[in-house]
RNA sequence: GCCGGGAUGGUGGAAUUGGUAGACGCGCCGGACUCAAAAUCCGGUGCCGCAAGGCGUGAGGGUUCAAGUCCCUCUCCCGGCACCA
């Protein structure tokens, strides 16, 4: 059989195919309630210029997964959008004299054209991209509800601020403490920005990821961390002004133990308690603490300095004086911002109380009754000691006893705490959605009326990168009258962070026409919600897939969204890697998808990226490997192309009655199997591909023009399952050779192949004869022989009698189809 | 420091509940085709050994008839958090 005839050239193949689907409205999703429905979304990239490998392989598993699925009869929803706001942007129209919107939406176009020359099937009617007025006004009505109901506030925080370029930067910005763009040094400034109050479904947020047990563990623990539960107690230790200095502490138990009384040195009543003679150093050691930045001073090998301030509290129960002290460790935005040391009970206050020679009591011990040696510091729970009513008590009891005590003398109470902090999303740039807010001399923060909304984005702005924001300069922008008393104001200049809009995207997608009085259509919505498989990189963690879930909750308490969670399944795709570095322009180790696709063809890019391992796992790119893949496409595609003479006419239900005929369908029918258990179970991509490969290597010894009609009849079958089941890895070529092996329409519309089980599997295998566990004797046996015959085989086996030289065997251990063990003495 | 995840041939990676380690791909070696090369097709390929055989899943112990898989100790690598009271 000639076998060189025809050559693959994906060049005259995929741009074709990819006419013909849009033609024919393929990727097109409409709800309806006959099929089960799956949402499969890649996380939106931003419009940066070009796709890189990232998201090739990102789009190609979520491409996979979307075409499997289709086939298996669900009604599937995958679209594709931008997060097109964001820094990127705006320092492109800073250093290339371009607008930000002129410089995104190139880059959409661009990129765009890149994705759909992969042959990714999304249904592009539900693009969006976020810099677009008709999406950011909804995110600005949210915003103004979420102002009603106390959830978005205004503070104060500290941000970095580059006096040279008169501008604040983004912590991403401030690369080893000095500007990226000017070299000057950071300094932090503070300013009014807006929070949202994330912190108040804490425990929702926290409770739920029990619920996400098809999420990956580690993210499900990073954002446990990230919460950071603790519980515990707040107690007030009178002083000897009016005011009380109020703890928090986990460990309430622990009280008796409290030798010093901790502040922040930014605490509030450091001023108010101070005493005369150590006013003149207090101020001094704040003002060292001030000067130091905040990574420095966050950082746990920072020496940890303190200072008694002069004044004593008193303990809530003993009355007893206890000194009160400062010291950079303690933070002001955790608990109260004050703490009691316990230092035989906790490492930290353990080393602080021995450099500064503060008492160190004990007040748990290990055993109940004491007579192991507790070593200090002593963390662990134990049973209380010299701490009067709870003495005796193990620690879980102590401490309820304690806080009850607490309370019924008013000078404590239980309290929950967490490390989550309220989220910023104030950014001091032009390229956001703006917050929709003016400020009033007279009537201080004014909502803008929602019949005004969305406040667009001026287009004629100058970038300068000096001054602050273009926005805050923007006169025409900034000068508005005042919505309640009609008076000159002045317009929010912030934007939002870009977080906010990639917080809500998804449920965007679930309409094409959206309404005009609404953000989201509830019911369509309700139909594609939850998404089913979300993909993308572990890197948004405890950022984006923290904030999305927020999102989902606030729109399902506005009865905009019925799901409390938007996401069933997260998948975290690992990341590309080329000579052992993240691919980048600056170690120039890029691989261009666009060059690729033109060089090899899109199906090999997508085949690559999916079969060099598993998805979860980082890949290390590999030229030699992707000649692989385009040498197995070519494979194929031979395979089909030189088969179809052979096979004219040749039926598909010929009785199976030759052996090798029975081998085939074994093969086949085992293929199918695994290859659908691979993608069905994990999305084990690579396994699958290289099932497919087995079967393609057997097709290929087998000789049509000799062999009997059964065996080019499953032929025939062969080919077209393969066909169909290498449809979502290579749609171009499978749709190619299902035309040329004389089928109508596209294989995405075709039924996934079925296999028959009792045809799946394997009628004989081989056994292992061990000896004391080591392999000694290979045989073929029928499927299904009884164990007791598999033990008889062995023992009667020439081999092993050998081996046994006439010993009796001690035991013998059959598994079942597998192996029979002789143990020997 | 704490919390996760890893370590398998020359190489990327496979191995249901403990039950034939190294599927598939790359690379390499050989053969066919060709004047020749490329492409293609076929075969071989963990290590040591001529062979019989032995040794092999980061290191060392253990459990078991049997360990890549379970338990203990350790080394190295990657990721997250980083004074959270």
């Amino acid at each position: 059989m000639t076998r060189t005839t025809f050559d693959y050239i994906p060049n005259q193949i995929e741009g074709k195919w990819q006419e013909r689907w849009v033609q024919a409205k393929l990727f097109e999703a409409e709800f309806d309630t006959k099929r089960p429905k799956k949402y499969v979304l890649a996380m939106f990239p931003y419009p940066s210029g070009r796709i890189h490998m990232g998201h090739v392989r990102n789009y190609s598993i979520g491409d996979v997964m979307a075409r499997f699925f289709r086939m298996r009869g669900y009604n599937v929803l995958h679209p594709m959008g931008w997060d097109a706001f964001g820094l990127p942007a705006e320092n492109a129209a800073i250093q290339n004299k371009v607008h930000p919107k002129k410089w995104t939406d190139e880059n959409i176009v661009t990129m765009k054209g890149q994705i759909n020359r992969l042959g990714v099937c999304y249904d592009w009617r539900r693009e969006v991209a976020t810099c677009d007025p008709e999406y950011y006004r909804w995110e600005q009505l949210m915003f103004l509800k979420l102002l009603k109901e106390g959830l978005a506030y205004r503070e104060k925080r500290q941000l970095n601020w580059c006096a040279s370029c008169e501008t604040v930067l983004a912590n991403e910005e401030v690369v080893d403490g000095l500007c990226w763009r000017c070299d000057n040094p950071v300094v932090l400034k503070e300013m009014d920005q807006w929070f949202l109050k994330i912190t108040k479904y804490a425990e929702e947020l926290l409770q739920d990821i029990d619920k996400l047990n098809q999420w990956p563990d580690r993210v499900r623990i990073m954002q446990r961390n990230w919460i950071g539960k603790s519980e515990g107690a707040e107690i007030d230790f009178q002083t000897e002004s009016k005011e009380a200095i109020r703890v928090y502490t986990t460990r309430p138990d622990t009280l008796f133990g409290a030798t010093a009384i901790i502040l922040a040195p930014e605490h509030k009543l450091v001023e108010k308690l101070v005493s005369e003679a150590s006013k003149k150093e207090v101020k001094a050691f704040i003002e060292n603490v001030k000067a130091m930045d905040r990574i420095e001073r966050a950082s746990e090998t920072t020496e940890k300095l303190g200072l008694p301030i002069g004044a004593d509290a008193f303990h809530p129960l003993t009355g007893e004086k206890i000194p009160i002290w400062i010291a950079n460790f303690v933070l002001t935005d955790y608990g109260t911002g004050a703490l009691m040391a316990v230092p035989a009970h906790d490492t930290r206050d353990h080393a602080f109380a021995r450099k500064y020679k503060l008492p160190i009591k004990t007040v748990v011990q290990k055993s109940k009754t004491g007579e192991e040696e507790t070593e200090l510091p002593f963390i662990e729970d134990g049973y209380s000691v010299n701490s009067g009513e709870i003495s005796g008590l193990a620690t879980a009891e102590a401490k309820k006893k304690i806080i009850a005590i607490l309370e019924s003398n008013k000078v404590g109470f239980a309290k929950t705490n967490y490390r989550l902090r309220d989220w910023g999303i104030s950014r001091q740039r032009y390229w956001g959605a703006p917050i929709p807010i003016i400020h009033c001399p007279k009537d201080g923060l004014v909502e803008v009326p929602e019949k005004d909304l969305p406040v667009r984005l001026p287009e004629n702005v100058e970038f300068k990168g000096k001054g602050g924001s273009p926005l805050s300069q923007h006169s025409d922008f900034i000068n508005v009258k005042c919505p309640k008393c009609g008076g000159p104001a002045k317009r929010e200049p912030d934007t939002m962070a870009t977080f906010v809009e990639s917080s809500w995207y998804y449920s965007w997608f679930c309409s094409v026409n959206h309404p005009e009085d609404r953000a989201l259509n509830r019911t369509e919505c309700d139909q594609w919600l939850p998404i089913d498989h979300y993909i993308g990189g572990v890197e948004h963690a405890t950022g984006h897939l923290l904030y999305f879930r927020f999102f989902q909750k606030l729109m399902a308490d506005w009865g905009w969204v019925s799901e409390r969670e938007p996401s069933k399944q997260l998948i975290c795709q690992g990341m590309v890697y080329k000579d052992g570095a993240k691919m980048s322009k600056s170690k120039g180790n890029v691989v261009d998808s666009d060059e690729l696709v033109a060089r090899l063809g899109a199906d090999t890019a997508r085949l690559f990226v999916l079969f060099a391992g598993p998805i979860e796992k980082d890949l290390e790119w590999s030229d030699q490997g992707v000649e692989g893949c385009f040498r197995f496409l070519g494979r194929v595609y031979r395979l089909v192309m030189n088969s179809i003479q052979e096979l004219q006419g040749v039926k598909l239900d010929e009785p199976v009655v030759n052996d090798e005929a029975k081998k085939l369908r074994h093969l086949i029918h085992k293929t199918v199997q695994n290859v659908t258990s691979d993608i069905e179970k994990d999305f084990h991509y690579n396994t699958a591909i290289s099932f497919m490969m087995e079967l393609v290597n057997s097709l290929y010894l087998i000789d049509l023009s000799k062999s009997p009609s059964d065996v080019r009849s499953l032929f025939k079958k062969a080919i077209g399952d393969l066909t169909l089941m290498l449809s979502p890895f290579a749609p171009h070529m499978s749709d190619e050779l299902w035309e040329a092996t004389g089928n109508k329409g596209f294989t995405l519309d075709c039924a996934w192949p079925v296999f028959d089980s009792t045809f799946a599997k394997a009628s004989e295998r081989e056994i292992v004869f061990q000896v004391n566990g080591k392999i000694k004797v290979k045989v073929i046996c029928p499927d299904g022989t009884p164990d007791k015959e598999l033990e008889n085989m062995a023992l009667a086996n020439s081999k092993i009698k050998e081996l046994l030289a006439g010993k009796p065997p001690k035991r013998v251990i059959v598994v079942s189809g597998k192996l029979v063990n002789v143990v020997v003495g």
